[in-house]
DNA sequence: CAATTTTGTTTAATCGATTAAACCGAGTTT
DNA sequence: AAACTCGGTTTAATCGATTAAACAAAATTG
């Protein structure tokens, strides 16, 4: 590998001081420096093919116009969209993603972290599993950061988040309005308070229109064994005396994983089943009956989240800012009105 | 935000030099140090909070332990996948990944490229787009990198890919072997080599088997239009007097707006045509006929790229490596032999 | 016991950039 | 002509760590 050229080397070969080109290079001292010799410094730059050692130049300003991203899963198609975006945004801005999958691992999540503040990141837009609550709060005064997707109630944080409550209530209403009588809903069992909440959203819009929540009708299963537990949620949905005639899903792979489920055997949607889920995926568009969907405003999150850190990191003290969008529901056939 | 504690504040808080405290924390001169004085040093490191400036370390050091990645764009599957081992392997040798999607640009290349050089990665995981040839060539004793799913034939360069060629040539053989004799392709029309040899594959299977590769029977489309290109690919293939009887397509994105047409227009898979894919996703198991797919190994791709740039960060001037993995051809229903 | 080693620690240069402050010579002002 | 301004440039400190080399005191050796 060929040295790198520094400014040093620059100034040797142009006969001038390092001040002086980089002045020159940075544009500073505008009308000070003399044309031709600021030309004869640009020029050698060019011609030595120089590039500004960011290392140096972040150690002197402590800036290193990075931020950290730190999502559940990349290949989450969820995740992957969103780290697109923030991607996109945080570079409009002049700065680079550092990026790492927790795998909803505390002990991960918080390796991940500490890389992240040694390399002294700017900032930090993070999706924080269970359990990671005093992790997060450690990191108050110490670094700015974005919570975006999950949040801790009781932590004052800056938070861009979806409307959990109200789209898993709406969802809910939507199938009730079709006519679905025997509603039931697939979830995480998580600590995870946004998870809850979508629970939360299903079980009240039953409540509030007098449609017992039998029980069992919510079922939560572990992410560890997503699959198996899926199945086993749809026989005991769909087996009972009373099976259910819908369901709603936690997220698109619980989705994913049900519909698989639906498809070997050979139970019909929406005849059997109406189904909802969070989360739209393109993938669904290939069952025979495309999936109703709730639809995150991902690219407006991102978008926000990153204005949110970079506003904390021009600025310190700000106040927080908690942001939360409305879901949208995209109506597919999968939960068409029942027929009567 | 708090200050951050730095070997200096370690140093004047425990009585001794900068230089001590730094030995201690990195467990260099290991027997020479007092044990009470290191055992004072580690406590009030922790008390302190401290934590590695990497930035200033990597100045002294020239080694960031960050390698860059661009890919094409992390919301593709394919992307999102390797982007995730890529980065549990640099994990696993305590490195750190950049990431960048450059969108199939080269404009958007160069720069992510630049930025990347200029926060000194200690290497980089390329996959370059069209007509960047030589962007990379000019990466060459700069730094080192690994040219991963794409490459040029021209550029004697490391690199990790599949063997394309011998994949597409595997699926027409495996669609003939299934009684299918009208066999179309839609792939990619680029200047990407690792996609004409795709085509390659293709046509060289069917000349082979004494099949006329008929006009028209390879479908290019562009990746700017590529859902109504694609539907214009499909009605050219089944269109014509004699209609393709089977379909292979050059990447999963193509498969998923070809499959969205023929479920639009009732065209039976396998039936009227069968379907093998390059890229294997979740997403056509739902589909009521799941595609015969080519599997990557993706995860040894990415292994074996972080392999191959570790070992010449660590050493310069080692031979070139360049590694082709064979595909697998996952059978499905969508290519059942024809019923004859 | 003088010479040598060993142990434990400090000094100081360095990585490559940034930037306040100093400097110098040429013009201007009074 | 002394004092001042200003354009153009350099000096030198600094960011926070690393590390070769120097150093002092204690222990060992011949």
């Amino acid at each position: 590998m060929q040295k790198r050229t520094s400014l040093k080397d620059i100034a040797a070969a142009t006969g001038v001081s390092t001040a002086l080109v980089s002045y020159v290079l940075n544009n500073k001292k505008e009308g000070r420096i003399n044309k031709l010799v600021a030309e004869r410094i640009r020029a050698m730059a060019v011609k030595m093919n120089y590039r500004t050692n960011q290392i140096a130049r972040s150690l002197k300003t402590s800036r290193t116009y990075t931020i950290g991203l730190v999502l559940a899963d990349i290949s989450n198609p969820f995740s992957a969209a969103l780290a697109r975006y923030i991607e996109d945004a945080a570079d409009q801005e002049g700065y680079t993603v550092v990026f790492g999958s927790s795998d909803e691992n505390p002990i991960k999540y918080k390796k991940i972290l500490d890389a992240l503040l040694n390399r002294q990141t700017d900032g930090l837009i993070l999706s924080p599993p269970e359990n990671s609550e005093l992790l997060i709060k450690s990191l108050q005064h110490q670094v700015p950061f974005v919570l975006i997707d999950r949040y801790f109630p009781t932590l004052p944080t800056n938070q861009v988040l979806l409307d959990n409550y109200g789209s898993a209530y709406q969802a809910t209403r939507h199938l009730i309005a079709a006519g679905y009588k025997q509603i039931g809903m697939i979830n995480y069992d998580s600590a995870l308070v946004h998870l809850a909440e979508r629970s939360r959203g299903f079980t009240t819009a039953l409540a509030e229109s007098g449609l017992p929540a039998a029980p069992g009708r919510l079922q939560l299963v572990h992410a560890t064994a997503l699959r198996e537990e899926t199945e086993l949620a749809m026989k005991n949905l769909l087996g009972k005396p009373t099976p259910a005639d819908a369901v709603i899903f936690g997220s698109n792979i619980v989705a994913m994983h049900a519909v698989k489920y639906l498809k070997e055997n050979g139970i019909r949607v929406p005849g059997q089943a109406a189904l909802v889920t969070f989360d739209e995926t393109d993938a669904f568009d290939l069952f025979y009956a495309p999936l109703t969907a709730i639809r995150q405003p991902i690219r407006k999150m991102a978008v926000e989240a990153v204005r949110i850190l970079l506003a904390n990191i021009e600025k310190e003290n700000l106040p927080v800012e908690q942001v939360t969008y409305p879901g949208k529901l995209i109506i597919r056939a999968s939960s068409a009105p029942r027929d009567q």
